[in-house]
DNA sequence: ATGCGGATGATCT
DNA sequence: GATCATCCGCATC
């Protein structure tokens, strides 16, 4: 098993946390190259009542319309929708929707201002709040990690994003309650291969996880080894 | 381990 | 009216 971060919170007492935020900078650019780049950093929320958060080990690129040849798959192929304006927007931001009538999925905006193109964040390791994780997923609190985050949709009810509180948000502001922090861990190797549960353009190599982590979603067959 | 079908509603054509 | 970047439970091997 991997090493995991310790964020350590005192009642009462605002957490520190672990690394430094981001550079807007790293999302200000292709979807392609800014989503490997994301595995191993984490994905933090801070709450009311206490922090919430994991370690990125799977994600999705999805391209803009300036892609040649276009995405099929993306939610931004066709031009901006009142859904998916963010992805539209600056960079560094999350782009949060409901999908099925029930759940969400959450990406992150990249490319300039004005250009489309985001990370789908498929899968988190998670670090702190686990107990609080299990609970907003209906688990019991001994339940595996891999049942808390493994899935796009699984680790937004884990952290309990949605689109109504979190779209839109930057994650790269110090102020911001939703940040994705470097702490400087690197992870031992990326593994290429295509996305999951998509109809279109199934062959393009855009997702991005880390082999063998037992918290990469998708069927055992699809998943890393 | 793998493969289905159903839930459930916003979004877009 | 059709689609959908999902999850869960149950059936079957």
């Amino acid at each position: 098993m991997e090493e995991i971060a310790q964020i350590k919170q005192r009642p009462g007492e605002s957490p520190r946390l672990p690394g430094r935020v981001l550079p807007r900078a790293i999302f200000d650019a292709s979807p392609e190259l800014v989503a490997p780049r994301l595995l191993g950093k984490l994905l933090v929320h801070r709450t009311a009542t206490g922090l919430l958060a994991g370690r990125i080990v799977e994600v999705e690129a999805y391209l803009g319309p300036h892609n040649r040849p276009p995405d099929p798959a993306a939610h931004a192929h066709r031009g901006p929708t009142p859904r998916n304006q963010v992805l539209f927007g600056p960079p560094g931001h999350a782009y949060v929707y409901a999908i099925y009538g029930r759940y969400f999925c959450m990406n992150i905006s990249c490319e300039s201002e004005g250009r489309a193109g985001c990370v789908l964040l498929r899968a988190l390791e998670p670090v702190a709040g686990m107990q609080r994780m299990a609970a907003n997923r209906g688990l019991s609190t001994n339940a595996p990690a891999r049942q808390l985050t493994s899935g796009p949709s699984r680790l937004c009810q884990a952290l309990g994003l949605t689109r109504m509180s979190h779209n839109g948000i930057c994650v790269t502001s110090a102020k911001s309650m939703l940040q994705v922090r470097d702490d400087g861990f690197a992870v031992p190797e990326v593994r290429v291969t295509p996305r999951i549960g998509i109809k279109h353009a199934v062959d393009w190599p855009l997702r991005f996880a880390v082999p063998g982590h037992p918290c990469v979603s998708g069927p055992k067959q699809m998943r890393p080894i």
